[in-house]
DNA sequence: GAATCCATGTAATTGGTTACATGATTCA
DNA sequence: TGAATCATGTAACCAATTACATGGATTC
């Protein structure tokens, strides 16, 4: 398994003026281990959808801007692969970024659009709905109750250390498990009104 | 306050194939009553922002599609408006795409991704931004508490009809309120655990 | 006199998705 | 034989934000 440093980029060049979204989520992934594009893209999906389409691009202005360096691995048995890793002012332009003022969160999800305008449906079929939804966070909250479970059995010690990276991961992978049984709480909620007017 | 029809759609046009996020919004709130541009706007931001910029182009293609007409409304006193409803198309449109499967939701939180890689800042910075994180969902709590208490007391029968369009409205609002008091709860457990670490 | 509300848009840019393109290896 | 995983990208398009542009009426 040999490794090659790949080219400096140009030192005259210019980076955008400010990193997207993506850009400093990447780069908190880089931050706890080098990692390939392909590599990015899966543990960003566990919190983020990124496709590949938006990751590689994103890691070359990354690179051109000198956020992040590359090499190149050679691998047997499989196709080769770029190692990108964080460079000191990658490192200095995501903590400073830290300090600032975020934006308010935004989120989009055509469930709840469709809800707006379900008064329009029969009260049957809007159940149906809810019960899809249902079942969809369901299989979230297992899925996720198995990551903190084996975060809690495998690193009890990271997981309570503030410095440490995975009690990052931690509190937002509790954050989510939270949030996904609330939905299913709401959901079971809503199908109650639902059902006391069907049968009345 | 004259009100005159303005030039129908050629018939021949084409509209887009599929609908956006955004147009399906703006059915959603044009169906429980016909609005302007800047009327709508100012509902869409109660549940999700929508620059000017969006809408007035988006409620164009609408009208070139056929989903929706405007006439428009001279006013005194104030300017003029083109105040926009829902045609049968429209609706059938809307209606249509609830029976569809939704897309699974996103979100987008800075101050997530800031805290993914909060680990590399001092538990007492990081503390400072979870305080006003806490004073952003406490201000949205209050708000929201109101909205809930005033339709409550306004609209006691509405509330609780799967079939009018206040109940979702309600069931809707009533979801948010609950998911910011839960993200006040994960506030507090977070710097529970990181004043915790400080003395320690 | 300044700020805010009402009211409607265009132009440029960034962010993000969909579709396309390629190709080896492993497992059922 | 076909599906899944590993691996990297380009081109075209759609969604969304930012900045710009205008202008009267009301409120502080």
């Amino acid at each position: 398994m040999a490794t090659k440093k790949r080219q400096a980029a140009d030192p005259d060049r210019e980076g955008p003026r400010r990193l997207s979204n993506l850009s400093h989520q990447i780069l908190g992934v880089l931050l706890r281990e080098p990692r390939s594009g392909y590599d990015i893209v899966k543990e960003l999906h566990s919190f983020r959808p990124a496709k590949t389409s938006q990751v590689y691009p994103t890691l070359a202005e990354l690179e051109e801007g000198g956020f992040v360096t590359s090499v190149d691995v050679d691998q047997k048995g499989r196709p080769n692969k770029r190692v990108y890793s964080v460079t000191d002012t990658g490192r200095a332009a995501l903590t400073d970024w830290i300090g600032s003022e975020p934006e308010p969160p935004t989120q989009r999800d055509d469930f709840l659009t469709m809800i707006y305008s379900s008064w329009t449906k029969e009260p049957s079929v809007v159940l149906a709905m809810f019960e899809r939804r249902l079942a969809y966070f369901e299989e979230l909250i297992r899925s996720f109750e198995n990551t903190v479970a084996a975060l809690r059995a495998n690193f009890p010690k990271e997981v309570d250390d503030p410095l440490h990276w995975r009690f990052s991961r931690y509190v937002l992978v509790l954050r989510r498990l939270e949030i996904y049984r609330l939905e299913v709480t709401w959901c079971h909620q809503v199908m109650d009104k639902l059902r006391e007017k069907m049968k009345g």
